[in-house]
RNA sequence: GCGCCCGUAGUUCAAUGGAUAGAAUAGGGGCCUUCUAAGCCCUAGACGCAGGUUCGACUCCUGCCGGGCGCACCA
């Protein structure tokens, strides 16, 4: 806001003095180093324009008149660098602050949009690849939402298909009506490991397997009552993890739901001779977009992924206002929806529809996988990673009550995990390393909730005296001070930019950044024991730091703490 | 075979076509009578290869090499 603010009326003059054309668009940059100025202005493309030539542009600098906002102005190496004014930037930052408006942006436009993510099968285990779309699912409805649009948060539960009848089979057979104990998701885990290897050993057992799939889509009592109980414990198990992550949905939506209208909306292509039929199955024939044969139902009647997802697009238009329907999932199904959204529109529904993706989380012995077992579960992870925050704690903090390290090594736990996991780019692959999860120094988590820790250590032992700083009076400002002016001026830009990339992972890289250059600050001077001048604005310098640092971490969907 | 994605320090990642390619971690060396050392400072270390487009290429294009993923009844 400020920033742009600054911009704007430096390009008001700059368009003047070089005579440039309406349409010209001025490509403000960062320079790399702060010491060579705060914004850049590259002359290339100025120098492009018919009315300027080269040597001519130094001069023209020279006839910028500086405003208020600019303390000077510098060419070097092809750029024109302003200096920004400290005091100018701290005043128009306090009001930002105070409006509460940094980081937030009221486009006139409101989208809505539906964003669909998490999506685990029932019956199998929740792990660390899961992890990684429900963390930046949950962080991408608070990054688009304090841009502006309106946001449904759905997760769309595989609790049909193959795997639950592979499942099924297998309690059926080996072990008929077995409780799983505290433990859910170790007993769901283990019975579909011990499933899918039995069920591929015999091909008699592949043959009970299809049998057990085909009675509970006819609706077998028996059966479904088993499978409602199962199912349960698995929903019974996601929600207590999304309730330890902080991952809300405004709606759950179920793939049993959607087999019956999808049965039907394939019916109806196939009379309008949109789907065909191929080798006994429904299909479209999407060659000619490059998109090859894309399989709606099988031959044998049972429903496909693409079954649902066919009723279940049409029903989020149909009972939901929504303008825009996304799909954070992963990479691997890039192509799948691409067939499926071609599909969707020769079917009449010309709506957007997004595919966001991922790529998906790795181990070092290699992909996951939940039949083999080779995989690492949530609760297993998040056990082993709070253990390890609590013995750090409890080192650190001798007097503190169990409950009180409890709490905050939960909370350096999962802020570890979840920033892990969205401080890279989705399209990076992650190799969830165990062992690196275990490490709370550097580019993690903890080290922002650190940050926090210290701002407020400082905030408490300078008492209630903090008086209200007189920004009429110049203040005296470090160089390290101005930096961490221009950084926090700079939040509102990174968040917009996340929101428009759909990628959290520019918010927790600035974060880190802001975070690392407070270090230096708190390294290079004192904040308490500073002249009452400096003192007063310096309080208030780490209030505006708490501020955004917090609200940045809110928009990770990272828990904070007082102290650590 | 066809298609998509990725190759940057030992390792894991950054870099809207622009300035001296940034971090973290691991390595070497320093800093706790000063606001929390989960920290800070110093040091060493990288663009897979070959062409092309451009005033300018880690970024765009082509080819090669290496890795991952997807391509009809799984989700």
């Amino acid at each position: 806001m400020i920033l742009d603010q600054i911009k704007k009326n430096l390009e008001k003059q700059i368009f003047a003095v070089f005579g440039l054309p309406k349409n010209f668009e001025i490509k403000w940059q960062t320079p790399p180093n702060p010491a060579w100025g705060d914004l850049a202005l590259p002359i290339f493309e100025i120098a492009k324009t018919p009315k300027v030539q080269g040597d001519e542009i130094v001069k023209k600098v020279q006839k910028l008149k500086l405003p208020a906002s600019v303390e000077k102005i510098e060419t070097k190496a092809g750029y024109v660098n302003f200096f920004l004014e400290p005091n100018f930037l701290a005043r128009g930052l306090a009001k930002e602050l105070a409006a509460k408006s940094l980081g937030k942006k009221n486009s006139g436009k409101k989208k809505t949009i539906m964003l669909e993510f998490s999506q685990p099968n029932t019956h199998k285990e929740f792990h660390v690849g899961h992890l990684r779309g429900s963390v930046l699912g949950q962080s991408l409805v608070n990054i688009l939402q304090a841009h502006g649009d309106k946001v449904i948060a759905a997760n769309y539960l595989g609790d049909v298909g193959a795997h639950v009848a592979k499942w099924l089979w297998c309690y059926k057979k080996w072990h008929d009506g077995e409780e799983p104990g505290a433990d859910k998701a170790k007993f769901l885990s283990k019975i579909y490991q011990e499933a899918a290897k039995k069920s591929e050993a015999n091909p008699e057992h592949k043959k009970e397997v299809a049998q057990i799939q085909k009675k509970l889509e006819q609706g077998d009592r028996t059966l479904l009552r088993v499978w409602k109980k199962t199912r349960k414990w698995s929903i019974d198990e996601f929600k207590k993890i999304y309730k330890i992550l902080g991952v809300n949905f405004d709606i759950y939506f179920y793939e049993s739901e959607e087999e019956a209208p999808g049965k039907k909306i394939v019916e109806k292509l196939r009379r309008r001779g949109i789907a065909k039929t191929s080798r006994g199955a429904a299909v479209m024939d999407l060659e000619k977009y490059n998109l090859e044969i894309f399989l709606l139902q099988k031959a044998d009647g049972a429903a496909l992924y693409a079954t649902k997802d066919l009723a279940l697009a049409f029903k989020k238009f149909k009972k939901y206002k929504i303008d825009e329907s996304w799909h954070l999932v992963d990479v691997r199904q890039t192509l799948y929806f691409r067939q499926l959204f071609k599909t969707l529109r020769l079917a009449g529904l010309k709506k957007i529809f997004k595919h966001l993706a991922y790529e998906f989380v790795s181990l070092p012995e290699g992909v996951i996988s939940s039949r083999s077992g080779r995989m690492v579960g949530f609760n297993e992870i998040f056990e082993k990673v709070s253990g390890l925050a609590a013995q750090e704690t409890a080192k650190r903090h001798k007097g503190w009550p169990k409950k009180k390290i409890e709490r905050a090594s939960r909370a350096i736990a999962l802020a570890a995990m979840k920033f892990d996991m969205l401080k890279q780019s989705r399209e990076k692959q992650i190799i969830f390393d165990p062992k690196q999860a275990l490490s709370f120094e550097g580019f993690t988590g903890p080290y922002l909730l650190y940050t926090l820790a210290r701002i407020n250590s400082i905030q408490r032992r300078a008492g209630r005296g903090i008086e209200k700083i007189k920004h009429r009076d110049k203040l005296k400002i470090e160089p390290i001070e101005k930096q961490l002016l221009v950084k926090l001026a700079q939040f509102s830009q990174i968040t917009a930019a996340a929101a428009r990339q759909a990628e959290p992972a520019l918010v927790a890289q600035y974060l880190f950044d802001l975070c690392k250059t407070f270090a230096e600050f708190y390294h290079a001077v004192n904040v308490l024991k500073a002249e009452p001048a400096e003192r007063v604005w310096r309080l208030e310098l780490i209030k505006n730091i708490k501020q955004v640092l917090e609200y940045g971490l809110e928009l990770l969907s990272i828990e904070y703490l007082d102290e650590m």
